[in-house]
DNA sequence: CGAGGCCTTGAGCCGGCTCAAGTTCGGTGG
DNA sequence: CCACCGAACTTGAGCCGGCTCAAGGCCTCG
């Protein structure tokens, strides 16, 4: 496994909360420490296969994800094959917050992942001890409207460029380590699916902030960003 | 005041919980029927004027507002001035469910409307004795995340055409009323920004439909559609 | 070294955009 | 009641950004 990627060997081997590098910032925050370590005992990690799906769509998820490491997206198509992406998951992000509705979209892996899993009844259960995490759930909700808004903020209203460039500085803000080098965890076809644009179009507008001298270099899976410009368009 | 609207003057006069429509599909539903009588005397209802804004974009709400009557747009804007409607909210819906972030979007009534008000602190409080509440936002979040992804689909994958379809036919599922005819609380400019089209597009897509007989008749704020076709373009 | 993904590049087309007139309609004042 | 006005909507003509179809590179893995 390539050391670029977010799935990190050390999280992989541990299995325990302690070492869990998103807890700060996920639910889990809201549970005091002797819990944490009682719940980590109990709590099921997962390590999901590349290209394996979490939840699917049409299907009820019994449990809570809470993606540790790796990156999913989240796949919707139409009856006709047209194939849209709602959304990428990245590490401290949940997926399957709906106990009781059907999912709309699927999630897929695009590395090998790790996850760890609450089952709904049993977050019910903690809830009347950590009344917390009802109110995280709510505001995580609400972090979730906010990015599905500013994915409509980019279909309805920006250019191919726009598109392309916020996408990037999307992954930038997930990628804080390496500097000026952005990894893609996707496909052309993915991220075109994400941006509503044709795979060509995400090609040539790639092509063309490179000449731009926007991007530095554009191969593969990596990108190489132009420090100066700040990506002002 | 058109009966057309989604104000009724019932509810206008009203001012009380017993009458409210939308209570039973509404948060209100996880409160018991005493409890609510108490409520109903001290919650806060607000008639507001066509035009104003509910809540603002860049502003933190400190209440929660069910919208009783009346219908909101949620506008959006680029700093050079591009607009995006991100959502409609009808009668029943709910504006304002952050308690802490501000919001990304200005809410303003399209129509003279009613809403009641909760402050958030106020509905903390009486979470405990109806944890329901809690479960409830949670649940809604979950919808408003599903309309958003439906809108994203929308703006990602659809037509001009199909994007219009859709459109008429959200219309018609929140206006079971009036059969085969559809009353538009907004405006075409409203339309486009929210289908992610210009507004020449979109009169051009509804002469087009009515050409092909899908619609019956599009004059103004009202459409007529033809009963046989089920809109199966 | 060959096969098969995945990505890039090319050429031409078309759906939706732009710019620019009309047209309709509700409101307002005479 | 009519004349006028402005806002909202429609229609027309031409253009262009992104799409389509198709070929060509470039990795990876066997």
């Amino acid at each position: 496994m390539p050391q670029h990627t977010f799935c990190t060997d050390e999280l992989k081997n541990a299995g325990f909360c302690s070492v869990c590098k998103i807890r700060e910032t996920s639910l889990c925050a809201t549970v005091d420490p002797e819990e944490m370590q009682l719940i980590s005992k109990t709590m099921a990690h997962h390590s999901i296969k590349e290209g394996q799906a979490l939840v699917s769509a049409g299907e009820i998820s019994k449990y809570l994800y809470i993606v540790v490491s790796g990156v999913f997206r989240l796949v919707r198509f139409m009856d006709d094959g047209r194939r849209q992406i709602t959304g990428f998951v990245f590490p401290g992000e949940i997926v399957g917050v709906s106990r009781t509705k059907q999912s709309i979209h699927t999630a897929e892996a695009l590395e090998p992942s790790l996850v760890c899993s609450f089952s709904h009844s049993y977050l019910n259960e903690i809830s009347h001890r950590f009344p917390d995490i009802k109110d995280k759930l709510i505001a995580r909700g609400d972090t979730e409207l906010e990015k599905a808004e500013d994915h409509i903020m980019l279909l309805g209203k920006q250019t191919a460029h726009e598109r392309v460039i916020s996408f990037i500085e999307l992954l930038l803000a997930k990628q804080s380590g390496a500097d000026n080098r952005i990894y893609l965890p996707m496909s052309r076809q993915d991220i075109a699916d994400y941006l509503g644009l044709r795979l060509e179009t995400l090609s040539r507008t790639l092509a063309s902030l490179k000449k731009d001298g926007h991007l530095q270099k554009v191969s593969g899976r990596f990108i190489d960003i132009s420090s100066d410009t700040e990506m002002t368009k």
